[in-house]
DNA sequence: CCCCATTAGAGAATGATTCTCTTTTGATAT
DNA sequence: ATATCAAAAGAGAATCATTCTCTAATGGGG
């Protein structure tokens, strides 16, 4: 089972492993659709089909908490969350609510390099993440 | 008076000029904060006390189809409000909800050469914005 | 000044998220 | 193995930003 690196990420975490938890973080390090806690529900259910919301978003919290996931940046008012994994980008749809990831390593270089070079006054840089609009063709 | 402007960008793109009109687009414009219709309300209560949320959003959602302010990307489920000006990135902090623009034309000139020359698969760009998370130091 | 489409106003409805309280559970120590 | 207890899940209400529906007002062309 792929539980095993899910159950490794709970225990270095110091959460404790409930089959709600796995099943949570499963769902969203599977999903590459950064989804909404509708979203996460759904899948659940189909194993547990009585998880409440409030247990999911629950566990959500406590994922974030621990910065094994993160929330996606959105402009609709539903919040969505994407694993943590190496360091990407994200391409938004503009007629849908697809949000998909975008990795490029020369990006990734020549950004950090813009700013190893260039500070912001007045702010301390902890993260950064291109949010790119557009149309998927497929 | 600072209106001017304002009922331009209104008659410009054929919204009937209303003072509530007038006082959404001036409230959006004149801060830099990115408000959230709550912010905005607020604000417009200075001057029209009874205004009612539902036609604020209303105001903000003909905006956006014509494209006089877009949403700005947020990660709690509060839609925020910034006007289209030039092309400009975001500094968001990490413990508040402030959230301020980041110009920077070396910036924008590396992105959009960046981006000329590599295109990316299935995918047609037509926007996008560098989401900067930090803290700002004053 | 009239007319009418457009806009504002009022208020209910929706729906995502949070909160509160109770019950269950998983890990640890006996 | 069993008891213990803090942590987590479950149940359901509450919150609150946003949307919707309906009615009244209004601005701008004729
Ligand atoms: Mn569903
Ligand atoms: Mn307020
Ligand atoms: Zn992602
Ligand atoms: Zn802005």
């Amino acid at each position: 089972m792929a539980d095993k690196e899910v159950i490794k990420i709970l225990t270095e975490n110091n959460l404790k492993v409930t089959p709600q938890r796995v099943a949570v973080l499963e769902v969203i390090m599977g999903l590459e659709n950064h989804p909404s806690a509708e979203n996460i529900v759904d899948y659940i259910r189909l194993n547990f089909p009585h998880v409440p919301f409030g247990t999911v978003y629950k566990i959500l919290d406590a994922f974030i908490e621990k910065e094994i996931i993160q929330r996606v940046k959105t402009e609709n008012g539903i919040i969505r969350y994407d694993s943590v994994k190496k360091p990407h980008h994200h391409l938004y749809c503009e007629d849908s609510e697809r949000i998909e990831d975008f990795y490029d390593e020369d990006l990734n270089k020549l950004l950090e390099n813009y700013f190893k070079k260039k500070k912001i006054p007045n702010f301390t840089i902890k993260d950064y993440k291109l949010q790119i609009v557009g149309k998927f063709k497929v």
